[in-house]
RNA sequence: GGAGGGGUACCAAAGCGGUCAAAUGGGGCGGGCUGUAAACCCGUUGACUUCGGUCUUCGAAGGUUCGAAUCCUUCCCCCUCCA
């Protein structure tokens, strides 16, 4: 029943890599892969700063397209986060302002632009922005070209709108209208840059079956959509979002060494499926490696991952703080630094120093840290949250060595 | 416009005149075990403190009271139902 055809190589690769959870007309795509080089979107919204692990996958997909020869379309949703994707989402969006958001689009194609090639006039992205058009749709207009194909009866039929419904929670209008513009979005690229295929994530599916479908109807062509699982870990809770805050792909949000660490403590049962969706190893090379010490495989994946996003120095430069960080023979000379005045230094206490430093967010809390024995001095164990640290603390370089729990280390240097 | 329900700490959710800086759960933080993992266990989770206490918090502003998250008044916001 199967035909015995070899599946394309980029739907294979996108396939053992982890990416691929359900697609829109499979056989037909791998064979239309296998005869051209075609171009493929996934849009990103822009509600945010900037982007986050959670859409690395879908910038891995974009990678991979490259890598197989087709040419990735990077759509940012300037219009559409005007309106919110009530997708997955229990609550009517917040709307941000313009200039939030024009400034959000700027910072976001920064992390295009350093994980996808630019240097290939054929491969390299095309950045389009859903507010081109959008923005000047009319309305009438848009009713009668583009409405006329979607059915109130079907838009209700949704997940994102049914759940909104079930749960009696409102949906407005305009974020109803989201799945059509979406829609719309896919028929204007295919009109305008012969762009046939979308990827997303699984909670994109029906918006983007909507869309393979406006296509259908309206311009009678056939094309394809893609979807990423949602992974979750095997806690079971989403990639990606700490309680320190989402993990930020964007060094002024989150320093490598952060992000190295976020990589090096991932769950061991994740381990294996990070390296073939995160990194550009190849599928045989991790199939070699995968029995590992798996304390060696976090170190791979957190060194690759990182050195493709902060580049190969900042990579070995987190690698190696870690090391001193956390074996044993510390050398305290490497360690992040941070300077106090000695006016301070002589007249606050440790948990006044700490504090002061912003390493807590309150004196309290760091009075807490000590009486929950979780912090440190020159390696020792501090227990009286009074103590005075003098200068018989010091070393001979005027600096102490100051532990926050198990992970964070300092030099205080004292100037 | 009419009728109800509700706004409590990071989140969820109790409390409904004093014993409430506020139960409980989740999350966070710290400790233990380990491997910078998972699971589990323990502690902690408003600010300041000379560790005796002091101050500020329960949508906002007023009021009643010796005393309010709790009662009253006005206002703001959210939700549901009806028109």
């Amino acid at each position: 029943m199967w035909n015995y055809r070899p599946m394309n190589k980029f739907l294979k690769e996108f396939k053992d890599r982890g990416y691929f959870y359900q697609c829109t007309s499979e056989d037909e795509l791998s064979k239309l892969l296998d005869k051209e080089k075609i171009k493929g979107y996934i849009g990103f919204d822009c509600t945010a700063e900037s982007l986050h692990v959670g859409s690395l996958l879908q910038i891995m997909c974009l990678r991979l397209m490259q890598k197989h020869g087709h040419r990735p379309i990077v759509l940012i949703g300037g219009g559409t986060t005007r309106i919110g994707d009530p997708s997955g989402k229990e609550e009517t969006r917040k709307i941000l302002s313009e200039k939030q958001i024009e400034n959000n689009i700027k910072n976001i194609q920064k992390v295009f632009k350093i994980f996808l090639k630019t240097n290939n006039p054929k491969l390299k992205p095309i950045f389009v922005n859903n507010f081109k058009w959008l923005g000047k749709l009319n309305y009438i207009k848009f009713l009668r070209e583009i409405g006329k194909h979607f059915t109130i009866n079907k838009m209700l039929s949704f997940d994102s709108v049914k759940l909104r419904l079930e749960r009696e929670q409102s949906l407005s209008y305009m974020e109803f209208n989201y799945m059509i513009l979406q829609a719309y979005d896919f028929l204007e690229l295919n009109k305008t840059k012969n762009c046939i295929m979308q990827i997303g994530g699984s909670d994109q599916w029906g918006n983007i079956v909507n869309g393979v479908e406006l296509i259908k109807r309206h311009s009678s062509k056939q094309v394809f959509g893609l979807t990423t699982p949602l992974i979750t870990l095997a806690s079971g809770s989403k990639m990606g979002k700490t309680e320190k805050g989402a993990v930020w792909l964007d060094k002024k949000l989150l320093s490598p060494y952060d992000y190295w660490q976020f990589w090096r403590n991932t769950d061991d049962r994740d381990v294996i499926n990070f390296l073939k969706m995160f990194t550009d190893i190849s599928l045989d090379e991790i199939e070699k490696i995968k029995d590992k010490n798996i304390n060696d495989l976090k170190i791979i994946l957190a060194n690759k991952a990182t050195a493709m996003l902060h580049g190969e120095k900042e990579a070995s430069n987190a690698e190696r703080i870690a090391e001193n960080t956390f074996k044993k023979g510390t050398d305290a000379n490497k360690l992040p630094s941070l300077n106090l005045e000695s006016e301070f230094f002589s007249s606050l206490d440790l948990a006044g120093i700490i504090a002061f430093l912003k390493l807590t967010t309150s004196k309290n809390e760091a009075r807490r840290l000590i009486k929950n024995n979780g912090i440190k001095v020159n390696d020792k164990l501090v227990e009286d949250d009074k103590v005075i640290i003098d200068n018989t603390f010091l070393n001979e370089n005027n600096f102490f060595k100051l532990s926050l729990g198990k992970k964070k280390h300092f030099k205080i240097i004292i100037n």
